[in-house]
DNA sequence: CTGTTAGCGCCTTCAT
DNA sequence: ATGAAGGCGCTAACAG
C-alpha cells in the first residue's frame, strides 16, 4: 500500500494541505516546514497519486498521437524521442494506430475523446484526409496539432516539411548530374506531400528550362510494390537509348520497390540509372548502393509536434503555431552522373 | 462538461449505483430499469470518467511495454495490434524506451513504477539483460511478462521462439543446397536469441557430420555495421575457392551488412554466396535479392505477451505462463545451391 | 432487486 | 503562513 498524502502529513507534522503545496511548489511554506515535509515524503517513499490528481483537475494529463501505421518505418527509433518528452513533461503519451476514412477508427477516436479525455491530440498523415479528426477535436475544443496536414492554410496549428522546396534540390541535383530524362513517381492523392513534391520537381524542371513530359509522372503509392510496378512500366516502356536516366521516386519505400526492378531487368544503378527517394527511412542506407533520398527530419517534426501541443494544453501563448522544417539531401550511391 | 453518473441516474430515476450496475454488467437489475438507464447514457452521452474508477478501484488499468528501441525495425505494424488489444480489453498500453543496464533508464522506471503505477509490465530483448527490471517488479509484485528473456529456467511468465529450432532448420536449408562451408554471424551476448541461434546452427552441421569451424563463428551484433563489418572479413580472408559459401547471419539487420558487402566485392547473391538472415523484419523482403530468412512472430509474440498479462493483472488463472512459438522459413532470392 | 452511505487521494476555497 | 471542510466521479459495503 503505497503512502498517502496523509501519511506524509501525519509524518511531518503538519497538515494535507501544507503537503500538497510542497509538491506543488506553491508559495507560502516556511523552508523548515518545507524541509520537514520534504523529509516525510523521502522517509515514506511518496509520490502523488496521478488518479486521484486527474479525478481532482478534470484533466488526464495524456496526449494521442493518431498514428497511421506506416506512417514511418522505424517506428521506435522514432517514437523513443517524443515518448521522452511526455515523460519529461509528465504527460502521458499514447499511439493509436488511425486509418484513415476508416469506420472503426472512427468509432475509436470517439470512444477515445469520451472515455480516455486526452488533453490533447496529433495527428499523421494521412490521418487528417478526410476532415472528420479536426472537426471532431473542435467541436471538442481538444487543441490538435497536426504533422504534414494536407491543408496548410487552415488555423489549425501544424508542424510540416518543406516537401516543395526538397524537391526541388533533389531534382536539381540530378539535373546537375546531367539527367534530362528524370521520371516522377508520385504518391497517394489523400497526402499533401504527393503534390508538393510533385511540384518541387516540375519547378525545378521548368526552371531549367525543360518542359515537363507527363509521360515521365508515374502514379503510385507510396509502397514498395506500387515503386516496383511504376519502374517495371517505366522502364520496360522504352528502349535503352529512350528511357528516363534517372527515376525519383517521391518516397523511399517507392524507391526501394525500383531498385529491387531495376536489378531484375539486369539494369546497373547508379551506373545506367540513377534512383533516389523521399524521407530517408533508416533502412535507405543499408540497401545497396545506398539510397540518395532527402532527410525529412521525423524525430524533430514529432518533437516540435509534441512540445507545441503540451504548450497548446496547458494554454501557454504559443508564437509559432504553424511551423516548416527545412529537409536536407543526403547523397548515397544510387545517384550518379548521366550515362555518356 | 461531460455528463456524470448522477445525470444518468436524474435522467433514469434512478439511484447512481444503479447506473453503476448497469455501467459494470453486474446482475440484479430488472430489464426495463436497465433499459432506462441504457436510454439515458445514450441519451446525455455519458461515458465513465475513467480517473475516478482507478481512483477508487485503486488500479491505473494501464500496462506498460519497456522497449529496446530497435527491438523491430518496423514497430508502428508490430506496436498496431497490442495497441488495439489494449483498446479493446480496455486497458492503456504505454510504449517506454529502455536501454538495459542504463542509468537514467532504471531511474526511469522507479518513477513509472511510483507514479504511473502501471498493473503491468512487459519486457522486450536485452532490457532483461541485468536482473534490475525482473527484481524491482517482483518486490513490488507487479505482474511481468518477458519476451525472449534471457533465462528461460526461471519462474518469470514469458512468451519466446523457438530460435534454436529456427536456426537449425534453416542451417538444414543450407546443408540441402550443398554447402558445408556455412559462416555464421552471432549476436550480442546479453540477448539469449544470440546464443540459441548460434546452439541451433552448429546441432544441424553436427547432425549432418560436419566439424564446427571456430573460423567460420563471428561475433557480431546484430546491426547492419556488424553484419557488413563481418562479412568483408570473412570473404576477404580467403580465396575464392575456399571462402564460405553461406553466410547465415544471426539477424535480419546483421544480413543487410553481408547483401552489401557482398555487392561491393562484387559477390554475386545466391550464385556466389548464399545469404540469410533471421526474424523477417518488412524490409527483408525488398532488399535485393529478396532476403531468405526465419520468420519471427513478433506481433504475435507481442499479442500473446500482452493476453498473458492482461491475464495475469486481472488475477485469472493462466494454464500456461511460459510458451513457445515455432519460427517459419521464408524463402527468397537469397539462397540458391552452391555453385558447383 | 434497489438505494444509502462512506470513502479512494488530491486540490480548492475560505477561514484563521 | 497554515489548516479545515468540501467535493471531483465512482465503487464497495451494507441496508432495505
Amino acid at each position: 500500500m503505497p503512502a498517502t498524502i496523509k501519511d506524509v502529513a501525519r509524518l511531518a507534522g503538519c497538515s494535507i494541505k501544507t503537503v500538497s503545496r510542497v509538491i506543488n511548489g506553491e508559495p507560502y511554506v516556511t523552508p523548515d516546514l518545507q524541509a520537514r515535509v520534504l523529509a516525510a515524503i523521502r522517509d515514506c517513499g511518496y509520490t502523488p497519486n496521478i488518479s486521484a490528481r486527474r479525478l481532482v483537475k478534470q484533466q488526464s494529463y495524456s496526449l494521442c498521437v493518431l498514428m497511421y501505421p506506416g506512417f514511418y518505418q522505424d517506428a521506435s527509433a522514432v517514437l523513443s524521442p517524443i515518448m521522452d518528452i511526455g515523460y519529461e513533461e509528465n504527460y502521458d503519451i499514447f499511439i493509436q494506430p488511425y486509418y484513415s476514412s476508416h469506420a472503426r477508427s472512427r468509432t475509436k477516436l470517439v470512444t477515445l475523446i469520451g472515455e480516455r479525455r486526452f488533453d490533447g491530440y496529433v495527428v499523421t498523415p494521412p490521418c487528417d484526409a478526410d476532415d472528420f479528426v479536426a472537426d471532431l477535436l473542435t467541436t471538442y475544443k481538444i487543441p490538435l496539432v497536426q504533422i504534414n496536414p494536407f491543408n496548410t492554410n487552415e488555423k489549425i496549428p501544424f508542424v510540416a516539411g518543406n516537401d516543395d522546396h526538397g524537391a526541388y534540390l533533389m531534382t536539381e541535383h540530378l539535373l546537375e548530374l546531367g539527367h534530362r530524362r528524370i521520371a516522377f513517381l508520385m504518391g497517394p492523392r489523400n497526402m499533401r506531400t504527393s503534390f508538393d513534391r510533385l511540384h518541387g520537381y516540375q519547378a525545378a524542371l521548368q526552371a531549367h528550362g525543360l518542359e515537363n513530359n507527363p509521360a515521365l509522372v508515374a502514379n503510385t503509392e507510396f509502397t514498395f510494390d506500387g515503386g516496383y510496378t511504376a519502374a517495371r512500366l517505366l522502364l520496360g516502356g522504352y528502349t535503352p537509348a529512350e528511357r528516363p536516366t534517372a527515376i525519383f521516386a517521391g518516397n523511399d519505400e517507392a524507391a526501394y520497390g525500383v531498385l529491387f526492378a531495376a536489378q531484375e531487368l539486369g539494369i546497373v544503378v547508379p551506373q545506367q540509372l540513377s534512383v533516389c527517394g523521399y524521407d530517408d527511412f533508416t533502412v535507405s542506407k543499408f540497401i545497396w548502393p545506398g539510397l540518395t533520398t532527402m532527410h525529412q527530419p521525423v524525430e524533430h517534426l514529432l518533437d516540435l509536434a509534441a512540445r507545441l501541443l503540451i504548450h497548446l494544453v496547458k494554454g501557454e501563448s504559443v508564437s509559432e503555431r504553424q511551423m516548416i522544417v527545412q529537409p536536407q539531401l543526403v547523397l548515397r550511391g544510387s545517384t550518379a552522373a548521366v550515362p555518356a
